[in-house]
DNA sequence: TAATAAAGCTAATAACTTTTAGCTTTATTA
DNA sequence: TAATAAAGCTAAAAGTTATTAGCTTTATTA
């Protein structure tokens, strides 16, 4: 990898602890394996790393769940569609990357208009379009009682959100959190699905 | 108001807005009318002021959601439900003191362990609980159909922390965040109380 | 291989931030 | 009202941080 990919991955790493104010240039440097000022061989400033980490945030959120190509094959009854839900979670939980981006984003959302709207969308619109697709084509094939799949979607994402930020600030509960979902998870179609 | 008090004010607007790392100790002193160095009158340093933020935020909520107090009368049809519900969310959106609590906890959740706790409190388990026992209560009198109050308690708030979250970042969004939450809030009554 | 460009380093600058020292004004109270 | 304490101020210290300048090493390519 390129040292300024290295840096833009560092960067990150240390952005998630530590905000960015809370980071140093010479902090990214030192984790990089560099002095402080070979990283302007790459870029202009601090906020120029900034900006280019807040690029590629988007484009690699586009690349998750901005497809349809996650969606796959629709579920095919209530334990399918509980299992594909509860590996997305794993996924999204654990996923490195987007672990990152998640635990940057919740903390400089106000620096900028540009933060707000892309924390938005990662938080809100973009898993909660997915699974109103998803809602939407089980719903058209009898699985799911005739509703509003975009309501749906949000009754289905909001609490797997925000347990999953619950676990990103204290993962000593991650055991106890994915158990909270997959619970919810069920009860969501317990009431939604159609049987028994 | 003593300025010992009118500091710690200040402070959280500024914490709220820039966090604790993009604000200086000038720009709190200014915003209270001293000089910097005044400030050490009150306090031993930065972080003094912010532990004692975070001790009167901790007061501060238990006050609001801590007691059983603010429960009140339980709704005595759904109508009732939905305008206590929606009455709840337009004051926790709109009280400045709540407000500033809640976007310097986003913040700074990844400060401290205490501050991860304080935080999950605020998010999750102190709305939940509150909701649980009106749910409960309501249950109990047969409006809502029989299901675990835990749950729907979590079915009920986690969308509606979301959005105010957005609301928080994205102001510019308020009338269509209402519409959605008192939309969703509608839905969750349609699911879970009793009677067409 | 020689020339050139890229990427690193050290040293230093400049700006900023928090905090201390010491003095002055304001308020309290005996 | 005189004495004392509290709260403010200016000046400056001490530390940190981002950035620049200029040199050296490493890599590229002609």
């Amino acid at each position: 990898m390129s040292t300024k990919d290295r840096i833009l991955e560092e960067a990150l790493t240390l952005f998630a602890e530590k905000g960015y104010d809370g980071t140093g240039v010479d902090q990214i440097a030192e984790a990089v394996g560099i002095k402080a000022p070979s990283l302007y061989k790459h870029f202009k400033g601090k906020e120029d790393i900034l900006n280019t980490i807040i690029d590629s945030a988007e484009v690699r959120y586009d690349e998750y769940f901005g497809s349809d190509r996650n969606i796959g094959r629709l579920p095919g009854n209530k334990e399918q569609f509980v299992q594909m839900a509860m590996k997305k979670v794993s996924f999204t939980m654990h996923d490195p990357m987007i672990q990152k981006i998640r635990k940057f984003l919740v903390q400089e959302q106000f620096r900028s208009e540009r933060l707000a709207e892309i924390t938005t969308r990662h938080q809100l619109d973009g898993i909660q379009r997915m699974y109103t697709r998803i809602i939407e084509g089980m719903m058209n094939e009898g699985w799911f009682k005739k509703d509003d799949p975009v309501l749906l979607a949000t009754e289905l994402t909001a609490p797997v959100v925000l347990l999953i930020s619950k676990a990103d600030r204290q993962p000593q509960c991650e055991k106890e959190i994915l158990e909270s979902i997959e619970k919810h998870i069920r009860h969501f179609c317990e009431v939604y699905m159609k049987g028994v």
